[in-house]
RNA sequence: GUGGCUAUGGUAUAAUGGUUAUUACUCUGGCUUGUGGAGCCGGCAAUACGGGUUCAAUCCCCGUUAGCCACCCCA
């Protein structure tokens, strides 16, 4: 990169000088070579994606050990599934006239012509595999986790992109509201845990055939009112009505307001599983907003369904959910599979990465920073020493403690910047002298004192200020 | 997919229809070559891309792309 800079730059000013003699000239000369510079494309992120860099790597970490703990704790078992996958898988569980099948799916023809897809959600994956090994044999309920990256064609917007990352919970094969309950439970722990606060919003929306009742009559309320809708609502009463219901459209909210609720619809069945599920969470207290607007996006929900929301100290409310999850009692069996009831949930990860950023920028607000990460350095002078570094390095590696170094940097000067940087409490500095003596200085980096010990006790030491840093 | 706003070094910024595009941070080298936290000096590094108006565009106009925000929808 030097290299072309420069070449830029010295090509840059022959051009310059003749400007004032010829003044068409320069201005081709110029583009021609702006280009010629530009003839090596940076590539660039595809819209909608992310890396995730370093200096974010402690809130995924610290996200994922929490859910690997929780999970753990409640049982349920790791699991990955491809992140390609037959499109037809997508097209049946989540529902072919959803927005995310429709509009939002990477769907691509692979090289036999078959249709694949990148996973826009990883129940139906699991739902797939529960049923392609079998596991209805085996003791119920099924219990696993995952975590991973899900595509979604979205417009990229706050808190939405096009790879986002989910870690979810199944529970395959039980039909009772304590599952559900423990589902909730761990969801809203998890998020608690990294000290997110949190609020679970839940709502029933029943069997199939309880829906089929219910939308037959919000249908015909909606009609009724169809003049007092917005634009969105009209085209979404013959296409997803129950939608209307959470528009956000104020004009909508009398209509919203005044309009059937689904508990009422409910068979008895399923409002007594729904009160239920509702007792369990008393029990465990979390709080819980009861919200008959409530109405996910994915066709095979049954009964439960939840979002979680992080408290906002204000009146403005989050508009995006870091959890979303519910029961899916027909999906085994519309997959192929047994009849089998299903629960699960997946937590957006860059939104729960999003808020501990937030909550950490706020904590730490103009105090220094924390560094993490081994507090002592290594650092050597001349070649001699350079060449006995590595060694040395993992020598102390095998006997269990990790050193910082850059063995890249020649003068012990800008080696002591970099340990400053770091906060360390001591560096270790080989010389050409030590070198010579077998011995190697230990600086405390606060008093400046510094102590030459043989090297054969290196670890011995290191091991005392290890010790003594705890 | 629709709409609004935006686009200057890696980051954050200043400025201008005209000669060498400002500043800070970061990075990098040095300040008697074996020692960090301060200071001083130097170096690398940018007007997103394409077109138009103009004698002249980083600046004005159009398009593209990307980002942010809202809608749709969703985690």
């Amino acid at each position: 990169m030097k290299k072309s800079s420069g070449e830029k730059k010295s090509a840059k000013q022959k051009p310059v000088k003749k400007t004032k003699s010829e003044k068409i000239e320069p201005k081709t000369k110029k583009v021609s070579e702006t280009r010629a510079n530009k003839l090596i494309k940076t590539p660039t992120l595809l819209r909608g994606f992310k890396d995730i860099m370093p200096k974010d790597q402690d809130y995924w970490k610290q996200s994922y050990h929490t859910a690997e703990g929780i999970c753990e704790a409640y049982g349920y078992n790791w699991m990955e599934t491809p992140i390609l996958e037959e499109a037809s898988l997508f097209v049946r569980s989540v529902g072919k006239g959803t927005d995310i099948v429709d509009k939002e799916m990477y769907i691509f023809e692979d090289r036999d012509g078959s249709k694949v897809a990148l996973r826009p959600e990883a129940t139906a994956s699991v739902v797939r595999a529960y049923i392609g090994h079998g596991l209805h044999t085996t003791t119920q309920p099924v219990k696993v986790w995952y975590w991973g990256p899900m595509f979604r064609h979205d417009r990229p917007q706050a808190g939405r992109f096009r790879e986002l990352h989910q870690f979810g919970c199944e529970n395959i094969g039980v039909h009772e509201p304590v599952i559900d309950a423990e589902l909730i439970s761990v969801a809203y722990n998890f998020l608690n845990d990294l000290g997110v606060a949190c609020t679970v919003h839940i709502n029933s929306i029943g069997t199939a055939e309880d829906r089929e009742r219910y939308v037959i009559e919000l249908v015909g309320y909606l009609r009724s009112k169809r003049s007092y809708l917005c634009e969105d609502c009209r085209r979404r009463i013959n296409k997803n009505p129950m939608r209307c219901l959470d528009c956000k459209q104020e004009s909508c909210q009398p209509v919203i307001e005044e309009a059937p609720q689904i508990i009422d619809w409910l068979s008895d069945a399923s409002k007594t599983f729904f009160m239920t599920v509702l007792e369990y969470l008393d029990e465990i207290n979390i709080p819980y907003v009861l919200d008959s607007t409530l109405v996910r996006g994915l066709d095979y929900y049954t009964d439960t369904v939840f979002e979680i929301y992080e408290e906002q100290k204000g009146e403005e409310k989050s508009q995006n959910a870091l959890c979303g999850g519910g029961r899916y009692n027909g999906l085994v069996e519309q997959l192929g599979g047994p009849p089998t009831p299903g629960c699960g949930f997946a937590v957006g990860l860059e939104r729960v990465v999003s808020v501990l950023r937030r909550q950490t920028e706020k904590d730490v607000e103009g105090e220094e920073k924390i560094l993490s990460g081994p507090k002592i350095f290594f650092a050597h002078l001349g070649d001699q020493a350079r060449r006995q570094s590595l060694r040395i390095i993992e020598d102390l590696r095998r006997s269990g403690y990790v050193v910082r170094h850059n063995l890249g940097k020649s003068s012990l000067k800008s080696q002591m910047e970099i340990a400053n940087k770091y906060g360390v409490t001591h560096t270790l500095i080989l010389g050409q002298k030590e070198v010579q003596d077998g011995t190697i200085i230990i600086r405390d980096m606060e008093s400046g004192i510094q102590e030459i010990v043989d090297q054969k006790k290196i670890s011995h030491e290191v091991k005392k200020i290890v010790e003594k840093g705890r």
